[in-house]
DNA sequence: AAAAGCACTTTGAATTACAAAGTAAATGAG
DNA sequence: CTCATTTACTTTGTAATTCAAAGTGCTTTT
């Protein structure tokens, strides 16, 4: 058998992460307060995934206002979008149980 | 949107607890040296990683003999089984973005 | 104008992960 | 038989990670 755990992604093993690019892969762009709500955590706490998964090119940050009010929106890129899917796709195998 | 990250196991964010599973799943039983090799890490990191699987009731141990040698056998509990598809499944529906 | 809210950043503490060193028993080489 | 090596761990120490709480600057509400 070979090593089951290769392929897995390290940026994913944790659950605020895994949670954000799931959210971002079926919602186009979303901000940091839905953010923050859909996934219950701290500000502070979510603020540092969203800086690392930015840091690994797997989601990028639009800084925008509504009126004067500052908007900021996360997405996926292409990148990340293939990272998810790609560590996935390393988990199906896994599970499967390759030999 | 409910919170896709609930029904995550926090057991389950780490690799190598992962990998453990994984394998115990489609293989009976399997003793340390197959498991340290099939996931390529050292002894004392596996050991403990066992160890922790272990207190959460997820697998057990069976330190037997072959011949005057020590051969430790590991194998998934019927409440490892079902955490680790659990966890399985809310990752899946994590994935498909459950509303 | 003062208080509160938002979107973060910074700080600090607790937990976790990991490698390396240590141990005890067994096997193998000379 | 003796010494070195292997196996299956345990213990130890450090590095990394996670997270909450406090702090910051701006805006909005009262």
């Amino acid at each position: 058998m070979k090593n089951p755990i290769t392929g897995l992604n390290k940026v994913f093993d944790n659950r605020i992460r895994l949670g954000v690019m799931s959210i971002l892969l079926v919602n186009e762009e979303v901000n940091f307060n839905d953010l923050k709500q859909m996934l219950e955590v701290t500000d502070g706490n979510l603020a540092t995934h969203l800086v690392n998964l930015e840091e690994n090119g797997y989601i990028k940050v639009h800084k925008g206002f509504i009126g004067k009010k500052t908007n900021t929106t996360y997405a996926v890129t292409k990148s990340g979008e293939k990272a998810f899917t790609d560590h996935i796709t390393a988990l199906e195998n896994m599970i499967k149980g390759i030999k």
